[in-house]
DNA sequence: GGCATGATGGCCT
DNA sequence: GGCCATCATGCCA
């Protein structure tokens, strides 16, 4: 994937991953939920501006974000925007394609709907650790490649945040088993 | 099905 | 000391 196509706000590419194919030294699948956050955004870790942490979020669109969550699960995030730093999107659930055996293993068994249905668990089943942080997604051992034809959207308030809770940043494609919540009913 | 809880690290006030 | 962009497990229904 070209890196240009980071390049815009974090919402855009949030909603453009989706149906987009996501490996990690050939493992993984097709990512069917995400979550945009920006550094005007109270639930972002930018939001108060460069820290240790943070560090990679302040990196060239393109770039892994990831940060330890919990004190025991990984969150892997892509840096964005290209007008503003502090941008980037949570990749959080994936239809399992490549390597699902490994992923079983890794994820001890886990059934397959819910082998990467979640930030913690994608992490888990592809291997993605600190190593990774702000190294190029569009190098080794990332695989990135956009969707073959644009997916069914949907969008809801984004999960497990207080500040900004009705900030509708969290893009599904409808319908997916592998979501790590179901989308909310956006009832009549 | 829902809800409560523990694990456990880094950042914040 | 409290708060998390979480997950698995246990209990109860």
């Amino acid at each position: 994937m070209d890196p240009a196509f980071f390049h815009s706000p974090a919402p855009a590419v949030a909603r453009d991953l989706i149906g987009a194919l996501f490996l990690v030294d050939g493992v993984g699948g097709r990512i069917v939920e995400t979550e945009a956050y920006d550094a005007d955004d109270p639930a972002s870790h930018s939001f108060n501006g460069p820290t240790a942490r943070n560090a990679a979020m302040f990196e060239a669109p393109g770039h892994a974000y990831v940060y330890r969550i919990y004190g025991l699960h990984w969150c892997f995030n892509i840096v964005c925007d290209a007008q503003r730093a502090g941008a980037a999107v949570l990749i959080r659930a994936l239809a399992p394609t490549a390597g699902v055996d490994l992923m079983h293993r890794r994820r001890d068994l886990a059934p397959l709907r819910q082998l990467c249905a979640g930030p913690g668990r994608l992490c888990q089943a592809l291997a993605i650790d600190d190593r990774l942080n702000r190294a190029p997604v569009t190098q080794a051992p990332f695989t990135l490649v956009a969707a073959p034809r644009p997916a069914t959207i949907a969008q809801s308030p984004r999960i497990g945040v207080r500040a900004g809770a009705e900030t509708p940043w969290r893009f599904c494609e409808a319908g997916s088993p592998f979501l790590s919540r179901p989308m909310r009913e956006a009832s009549a």
